[in-house]
RNA sequence: GCCCCCUUAGCUCAGCGGUAGAGCAACUGAUUUGUAAUCAGUAGGUCGGCGGUUCAAAUCCGUCAGGGGGCUCCA
């Protein structure tokens, strides 16, 4: 007998158990809930089911529902009742992996051509739960690399055949769980009683292995819940969600819109370039306060210059290219080269150093077709970007200045959340050993230094430098990547940059690479998602919105505006005939941040009623002068 | 690019083999309005384009275009 120290909910209590019992028995004669609240345990070397043997571990911290591994269990369990459920109706599909992904599972399956419709939903989902809730046993079972072959090549299976090839031979395992078997690794839950609700989600095309040279499976997205209330609440998230798209939200604020004249290439209506612009000049004034000098180069460059940079080598795919007498000619993917020639353009000494120079660079690339999404992923975009040349010692300094710079844009849109990753040497790379370990040294020391907590990603970083990356979380918790920082020994050398050191000798100056918004359009398209169109007000295209209660105080209304033109706010003056009623509506749908009233009462007194959308607060008779003034000062953009 | 789904009035959507509908918006008129929709009328569409099946196509089939969900989060 062996003493188990178990963790549940925050409670430690003992329990006496056999090496060769699983680990539920102990947990039921503990009167505590093994295979209902709880899914599964961990112990110092990972995940432990309830279901197999203790062996020699003896502390446990059992997991329910709020772990984040717990629900992957959960998931990757019902990846398997999934595909049982769809064997029943389709007996031939051929499965290939089925894992659980961040929010539900997916499957992906070859149906010979015989795939399923979402007609098909609902009678996989009966299926699905009649399976789990008789329920289904999970029991891992090893086999031989033989008896695995020889089992999915009966199946005919050559996705499963190619899995188990390339398997350890002496480390391969089945799961049974009532007629269904399936090669996994695991972890399982105990058996399938917790998986309560199940909503199969969507079907999309997925190559084998996620190359498009390996035939297409289909692949079917599901989430399961152990309670229907909890699935009904997550399928609410997913229409709040869908509320805050950016796409219906530039629609509605008539901010931008797309046409079949140019896929994928934003048309920006006035409001939007209100947004665009505001958003622009106070990255430009913080830029200059910063020590940057703003740049433009030529959106079109001639071929010779690609073919010098690598780009033609490496990126012609995405590239547009077009010709100007007679001699090729190719639209700018990238605003880098431009800034190298204009470094170029004078004897650079180590005392111009670190020259830091930005663009707002308009760029192009050929996105394939399919993968263009609202602002999100677009074919034409406006790069925040900055090169700065500098000398190898500057590295770190220059990285710590760009950390606080991150950091305070992202603190000024309301990003608290963010994740850092520094991706280090790949396999594949240009540049010294020597180089690169200074380069990554330096890196990490400006994180450590700026008390910035950041993953690696070992061998993740470009062929020509490490580099760092910035995600932000929006106020649905999901992930942006947004800025970027990266170290180029590549460039400078390709393109004969120089500086003249102390020494007298030239250098080769190290350039660094960085955006902090990554870009505009599609940093616009996560800020609409993550205020849900309600624009702060600096930002907000119409700031306040003027409504006469009738046609009598449009001349007061138009004194008003012409105060608000004077004091240099944003307003518009609703001067249809509607009713208040309709007007405020209509204003409120629009997401004009301040509505001011006007009628008899203040056109007599030179008033205005203030209806606060962001504090939710109304007040009357406030003194036009007073309102205007508590306006500036609440329009003022984040300090720069 | 590939797979599945979608495309009907400016917007949101109904109609799904018998020759086009609603609400909102627009326009006209009446109403002169006090914090989330005043009333009445008018106009608006070769039902995404092209081709086919059919006596008959928005509706079925093909094709092209555009849009949406996806395309290693690896047994």
């Amino acid at each position: 007998m062996a003493l188990l120290t178990l963790r549940w909910q925050g409670k430690i209590q003992q329990a006496e158990a056999k090496p060769d019992e699983p680990l539920y028995a102990p947990l039921q004669r503990s009167g505590l809930p093994a295979g209902t609240e709880i899914l599964t345990a961990r112990t110092s070397k990972g995940i432990h089911e309830l279901q197999a043997l203790i062996g020699d571990a003896t502390e446990f911290e059992l997991l329910g529902w709020d772990s984040h591994e717990a629900k992957s269990v959960f998931w990757h369990s019902s990846a398997h009742i999934l595909a049982e459920a769809i064997l029943h109706f389709w007996p031939k599909a051929k499965l290939t992996i089925g894992p659980p992904i961040e929010n539900g599972f997916y499957y992906d399956i070859d149906f010979a051509g015989d795939a399923p419709t979402p007609e098909d939903f609902p009678r996989i989902e009966r299926r699905f739960l009649e399976l789990s809730q008789q329920p289904e046993y999970f029991v891992r079972r090893k086999v031989s690399k033989e008896e695995a072959l020889a089992h999915y090549t009966a199946l005919q299976n050559p996705y499963k055949v190619e899995l188990i090839q390339e398997l350890p031979p002496d480390d391969i395992t089945f799961y049974e769980s009532g007629d269904f078997v399936d090669l996994c690794k695991g972890p399982h839950l105990w058996h399938s009683g917790p998986i309560k609700a199940v909503k199969v989600l969507s079907l999309a095309g997925a190559y084998w292995r996620g190359d498009s040279r390996n035939p297409q499976l289909t692949r079917v997205y599901a989430i399961s819940f152990p309670s229907q209330a909890l699935l009904e609440e997550h399928l609410r998230l997913l229409e709040e969600a869908a509320k805050r798209d950016h796409r219906l939200l530039g629609k509605q604020l008539d901010l931008f819109s797309f046409h079949e004249e140019g896929p994928g290439f934003p048309f920006w209506h006035p409001k939007g370039m209100v947004l665009m612009n505001t958003l622009q000049e106070w990255l430009r004034r913080k830029l200059l306060r910063s020590g940057y000098h703003e740049i433009k180069t030529p959106i079109i460059l001639t071929q010779r210059l690609w073919e010098q940079s690598g780009h033609y080598e490496n990126y012609r795919e995405n590239m547009y290219f077009t010709q100007i007498d007679e001699a090729p000619f190719a639209v700018k993917p990238m605003n880098c080269p431009g800034s190298t020639i204009v470094y170029r353009t004078q004897l650079r000494s180590y005392r111009d150093l670190p020259l830091r120079l930005f663009e707002f660079g308009l760029v192009h690339r050929h996105e394939l077709s399919g993968v263009l999404t609202g602002l999100f992923r677009v074919r034409a975009f406006t790069q925040d970007d900055a090169h700065i040349f500098c000398t190898p010692e500057q590295i770190q300094s220059e990285i710590a200045n760009l950390l606080r710079l991150v950091e305070s844009v992202y603190n000024a849109f309301g990003f608290q959340q963010r994740e850092v990753y520094l991706s280090t040497r790949p396999e594949k790379y240009i540049g010294s050993l020597e180089l690169w370990n200074q380069a990554e040294a330096s890196l990490e020391a400006a994180l450590q230094a700026a008390g910035v907590l950041y993953q690696v990603n070992p061998g993740d970083g470009a062929f020509y430098g490490p580099k760092i990356d910035f995600i932000v979380r929006d106020s649905l918790q999901r992930r942006w990547q947004l800025g970027t920082i990266q170290l180029d020994f590549s460039m400078p050398r390709r393109f004969g940059l120089e500086y003249v050191g102390t020494d007298g000798q030239t250098h080769v100056p190290v350039m660094i690479h960085r955006a902090i918004l990554g870009s505009f359009e599609r940093f616009i398209g996560v800020l609409l998602e993550h205020t849900g169109g309600e624009l702060p007000l600096w930002l907000a295209p119409v700031q306040v919105k003027v409504l006469p209660v009738s046609d009598k105080f449009l001349g007061y209304a138009q004194e008003v505006a012409q105060r608000l033109e004077k004091a240099g706010l944003r307003y518009e003056v609703d001067f249809s005939q509607e009713k208040l009623g309709k007007k405020i509506l209509f204003a409120e749908q629009e997401k004009v941040p301040m509505i001011w009233v006007v009628g008899a009462k203040e056109a007599e007194q030179g008033t205005v009623a203030v209806r606060d959308r962001t504090q939710r607060t109304q007040e009357e008779g406030v003194p036009l002068d007073a309102a205007i003034a508590a306006l500036q000062e609440k329009v003022q953009s984040p300090h720069v």
